[in-house]
DNA sequence: GTATAATTAGTACCAGGTACTAATTATTGA
DNA sequence: TCAATAATTAGTACCTGGTACTAATTATAC
């Protein structure tokens, strides 16, 4: 096969509707399927723009938790638990880019967006805003760290609630804030 | 830390609870969460029963397709592509325990299951049975091949369709099948 | 203070890839 | 018909996130 390219067009076009439908199968189960080497489907997906596997169960596994299952949207980290109208945890995990070049200090700002978001995610409503905060930064946040945040609601009354956030890494703390939050509409999410 | 295990028992709960928000998170990941070595979260998740990251992913994904995606329960092979009323393609691998060890040949009802569970699934109606089938056993099928079943709805007269399956190995012809399907209910599924 | 539980360390191995280089096999236009 | 080019195949080194195993080390309860 050469500068026409049918047999190769036609391969690949079935092949971006079979992953799409089936994001599970192997570069050599596809291989099997069309009879063609390994390395061939792996000149496809590189053209196609088609990632491998593990990336493929990754994306379709976020694409369910439509809003990482809570009414809140853009949490900031991992959420690692939650019990809505209680507590929450979410884990950050501290790239290269998050850091200051000169001291390799992760940026607070990071800190203080997981801690925030979190604290909004905990509320029990459909939408709600950070009215004011207290925070405190306790110790420096290396790259590579892993920055586990637990958020608790500690009052409530009315549309406003108060949320402490601890963020540790492994057992130590390295930043403690309050936040102040408004709920804007009650209800349920769903 | 030894006999009671306190630290151990609290840590494997809430690792539960993590993975079961998250399946995502690698032993790397909980290991940095919990201040305690990779090794000691594998032996976790071995006791716990827990399988490893991919497997986690893969049976968190067969739960989103809750039925295959369509409305026939069951299909024997891996849905690849589909058009309710008009095509559909499974792929089946077979594996040893299809085969007959005296001739290492796959044995015809595999095929055969491949091909109706998909012509009864291309049909567009809530529940569908086989009504009566023709098919044809072309050439022999060993273990590792994977067949590729496409079926094709040739004619429809009221609750009765004609479905024709040819499956391949590589492009050669392995199984023909025809298939007169009855639709039971009517109507879209979901 | 010792037996036992819990944890950590280290090794070999595996699947399913990436990224790259090089060789081989069509295909086709002139 | 043959040379240029497209398409495919082969092979290597390397990576991640594991399994499975053995052995050493540390903590704790009694």
């Amino acid at each position: 096969m050469a500068r026409g390219g049918k047999a190769k067009n036609l391969r690949q076009r079935e092949l971006i509707r079979y992953l799409a439908n089936n994001p599970l199968l192997k570069d050599e189960e596809l291989a099997g399927l069309f009879g063609v080497s390994i390395q061939t489907i792996r000149l496809d997906r590189s053209e196609l723009q088609i990632p491998e596997l593990r990336e493929r169960m990754k994306t379709a596994l976020q694409a369910r938790h439509p809003v990482r299952s809570l009414g809140s949207d853009e949490l900031v980290g991992e959420l690692l638990d939650i019990e809505v109208g209680q507590y929450g945890v979410s884990m950050l995990k501290i790239t290269p880019e998050m850091i200051f070049r000169k001291n390799l200090v992760a940026r607070g700002h990071h800190l203080f967006a997981q801690a925030n978001s979190l604290a909004v995610a905990v509320i029990d409503a459909e939408v709600a805003l950070t009215g004011s905060a207290r925070v405190l930064f306790k110790l420096p946040v290396k790259a590579g760290d892993l920055v586990l945040a637990r958020a608790e609601i500690s009052s409530r009354k009315g549309h406003k609630t108060i949320v402490k956030v601890v963020s540790r890494v492994k057992e130590t703390i390295v930043f403690e804030g309050i936040f102040t939050v408004f709920a804007l509409q009650e209800e349920e999410n769903q």
